[in-house]
RNA sequence: GCAGCCGUAGCUCAGUUGGCUAGAGCGCCUGACUGUGGAUCAGGAGGUCGAGGGUUCAAGUCCCCCCGGCUGUACCA
């Protein structure tokens, strides 16, 4: 679509260029998680886009490049580095690199991340997260804390109670479900344990048949594809499907049945113990289970989590554009990653925290509270009615924004009608219009664009449009801040 | 990665069994309207039909391949 040797104007696949509103509002958004952040104590840090692709952790064990899934090339010194695909990576870096900061060191980050993998329906491979992580602490009240930031998080957006929920559960009781059960990784299948994970991370989507499938001889999906079982004895498929079902309705209770479940098994047990312990947290401080609920399908990420891990998900239903039924599903996450560090210290280091994907979250919150169709508020355009008159109309934008108005001269080229319909177009809530009439009698004339808009619908007649003016008034220089306040204009945009 | 569907003006699409200079609606520009965004009317600009190759007297239409998009699925630190 191009001249020859031109280039083309075109960006990346799964890569966005977002506007005005689109950014005010993340810009709103991350404003929110922050004060709660901060509000819980953490401090703000920031590190780069670019990190070795070693730090980043994407080296196969027996390869010379970088795993797939990340944007990485070689540096002047012929080093791998990489877009960070997610904040942790880098977090776990800052600890190494400064032992000397306080520990438990908690920190909250905001940023894009980088995934190079296929884009789809709300994911992009750049994309912003709102993370907080406590790094030294091995008590469970950390944890306790994750959730409850999470959900003071989704109630400081303005999603009600009841229209999210904070799911939890724990590594550890799921490897003492697999541990009582005999199901380990072995020599016939060396990805038994990461099978079965995958096989409950779905449940949300197949739902429990499905999964039956997957820890049994597997199960063809619609398309007709393949996917590979875990090849489960029955009596093992139905002692995790037992843990599946457990009660979440009540913490406690629960928390009785997973124990008897795991009883015997040490880390199972331990398992239970650190969700007793946030339980009693988030009970002390009145977080029921309308907000936060132990469900043991949460598995996550399936890598690096080494204890309670969690997941936020909206609840509410939307209907797309062809009416079909939509759920948003998971919209942040997070969870305890005691091994994290370890591979730059050589030590454990306990950390635990949470992860909000912003862009997600904007989109479903968009569903639920659709930005007002309405206009700036408060912004002010002077118009030019003749190239003489332009200081005068410069002079006075300069005037109202010394008054604390968002005020702009209108800088392009055209007649008065295009200037009013440029306004429009920007979304301009007032004009204000200087011409020799206004200047001889010393006044100006100012009009609500917005109101205009309304009440044109009522106008048929070209000529009671031009007559009436709608929605504009002409008042002496000296009233038209007071003029411009009372349409409704404020200082902000 | 695998599978299915789809690429025609800025956008949404039409284009019969291959057949003159490829159309519509919306949007955009200009004018009716000399100082007014809406409405109405009139006119205008804008497309080597995703790229390349092939079949044919003739290809937007048929075949091959590549690229891009959508949907499902797999992977997801």
């Amino acid at each position: 679509m191009s001249l020859p040797g031109r280039p083309e104007p075109r960006h990346l696949r799964g890569f966005r260029d977002l506007f005005g509103a689109a950014l005010t509002s993340r810009r709103r958004m991350i404003d929110t998680l922050v004060s709660v952040y901060e509000r819980y104590g953490f401090t703000a840090l920031e590190t780069p886009a670019l990190e070795y692709v070693d730090v980043l952790g994407k080296f196969l064990p027996e390869a010379d490049s970088p795993q797939g899934g990340i944007f990485a090339f070689r540096d002047e010194n012929s080093d791998w580095v990489g877009l960070r695909y997610d904040l942790t990576a880098p977090l776990s870096r800052v600890i190494a690199e400064y032992p000397e900061l306080p520990r438990p060191f908690r920190r909250y980050q905001v940023g894009p991340v980088f995934r190079a993998e296929k884009p789809g329906p709300g994911r992009y491979r750049e994309f912003h997260q709102c993370d907080f992580d406590t790094v030294g602490s091995a008590s469970p009240l950390a944890d306790a804390e994750v959730c409850g930031i999470l959900s003071d998080a989704m109630e400081a957006l303005g999603i009600p109670r009841g229209s999210y929920i904070v799911r939890v559960s724990d590594r550890k009781v799921l490897n003492g479900i697999l541990e009582r059960a005999g199901v380990r990784s072995d020599d016939a299948d060396p990805n038994r344990v990461l099978t079965v994970m995958r096989a409950i991370d779905k449940m949300d989507r197949i739902s429990l048949p499905g999964v039956r499938d997957l820890l049994g001889a597997g199960r063809v999906d619609e398309s007709g594809d393949p996917t590979r079982g875990a090849r489960l004895t029955p009596a093992q498929i139905e002692a995790i499907v037992r843990y599946l079902e457990v009660s979440r309705s009540d913490r406690p209770a629960h928390l009785r049945e997973i124990g008897s479940l795991v009883a015997g098994s040490a880390v199972g047990e331990e398992g239970v113990a650190e969700l007793a312990r946030i339980d009693e947290c988030l009970a002390k401080v009145g977080y029921g289970v309308d907000r936060v609920v132990f469900d043991p399908t949460v598995v996550r990420g399936l890598a690096y989590y080494t204890g309670p891990v969690f997941e936020v998900e909206l609840t509410f239903e939307v209907k797309d554009e062809t009416g079909a039924t939509r759920r948003f599903g998971s919209v942040a996450g997070g969870g305890r990653y005691d091994d994290l560090v370890e591979r730059f210290l050589g030590q454990k280091l306990p950390a635990t925290g949470g992860s909000i994907g912003v862009d997600r979250l904007l989109a479903a919150l968009s569903v639920l509270a659709p930005a007002p169709a309405g206009r700036m508020p408060g912004s002010v355009m002077v118009l030019v009615l003749h190239p003489s008159l332009a200081g005068e109309s410069f002079a006075l934008a300069h005037e109202l924004r010394t008054a604390g108005l968002a005020a702009e001269v209108f800088l392009g080229k055209g007649s008065l009608r295009n200037q009013m319909k440029y306004a429009d177009d920007r979304g301009i809530r007032c004009v204000v219009l200087v011409g020799e009439d206004e200047l001889k009698a010393g006044t100006v004339s100012v009009k609500d664009l917005q109101l205009g808009g309304e009440l044109a619908r009522e106008v048929q007649s070209r000529e009671t449009w031009k007559r009436e003016r709608p929605a504009q008034v002409t008042v002496p220089r000296a009233d038209l801040i007071p003029t411009l306040r009372s349409m409704g204009t404020s200082s902000t945009r």
